[in-house]
DNA sequence: TTATTATAATTAGATGTCTAACTATTGTCA
DNA sequence: TGACAATAGTTAGACATCTAATTATAATAA
């Protein structure tokens, strides 16, 4: 029989991880970021520009949500907003030259926690285990 | 290579699960209540009687936290306070009748997330999963 | 015994998050 | 064209959560 503790588990670890990466984010110089900027950032890493609305769908949270964590990133100099010429609902998001600073941070912690995530798991339990994930994030649709 | 998305994978899944958890609840008529009053009810459910340190510790949430939680919960008539004769800091929170009265839906809620989140897993799968659950939530100490 | 330290709980203030309501703009259709 | 519906974003208000500070009580040490 499942012993069926998975799911505090996983918020267990979720949140253990999510602690890491801010302290790992402050001791790179990066204060006031939690997940969710962080989140923000790596999608804008990408070079790309984006909407509020589409900025929301990619770090699945509200609109009202989103507007408060771009408008600390904006605070803290890391993005611009700035309103669309065709469509003047829209507004565009873009990082700044301080916001593209971080790319070698990112990607250092990004290490660093994979590192502690899997230790001492191998190759072949880590791709289980991601997939296995896979199909419950499918299940739980 | 290890594809590391799996943090984000989990807190996606945690995510999920957390709104499942809160909608059974409310399809049991239990309403205003987030996992964290959950855990809190869970570990009362046993009949002890805990201290707000006690249940901040095994829930993994800060005694103002708990301040919060324990109130709401007085609130909806599920516990109830009462300073220690012995230690007059030290506040006991018990289940009421009400409170004791949600056993049933809580299992059930469990019952069905499992049913969910283990849907096409094999007893195999389900342990080899939690197993290395462990492994990475020992990692994250 | 009295002063200092430690402990339990709450209060204060900040922040991320949500839903609901609102504003402003664009699209549609009769 | 003009009225209604749809869409993007923000504001308002609520709540869980945190850290720091505060209150009240108990324990310890000089």
């Amino acid at each position: 029989m499942k012993q069926g503790n998975a799911i505090a588990l996983l918020s267990r670890i979720t949140e253990k991880a999510h602690k890491l990466i801010v302290k790992e984010l402050e001791s790179h110089g990066i204060e006031g970021i939690v997940p969710s900027h962080g989140s923000i950032l790596v999608h804008l890493l990408t070079g790309e520009k984006y909407t509020m609305k589409e900025l929301a769908e990619k770090i699945h949270r509200t609109k009202p949500t989103v507007t408060v964590l771009v408008d600390k990133l904006v605070n803290l100099g890391y993005v611009t907003k700035e309103k669309s010429n065709e469509d003047s609902r829209v507004t565009f998001i873009t990082l700044t030259e301080k916001g593209l600073g971080l790319r070698t941070s990112f990607y250092t912690i990004s290490e660093t926690l994979n590192a502690v995530v899997y230790k001492d798991l191998s190759d072949e339990d880590a791709e289980y285990f991601e997939a296995i994930l896979q199909k419950i994030n499918r299940n739980l649709n």
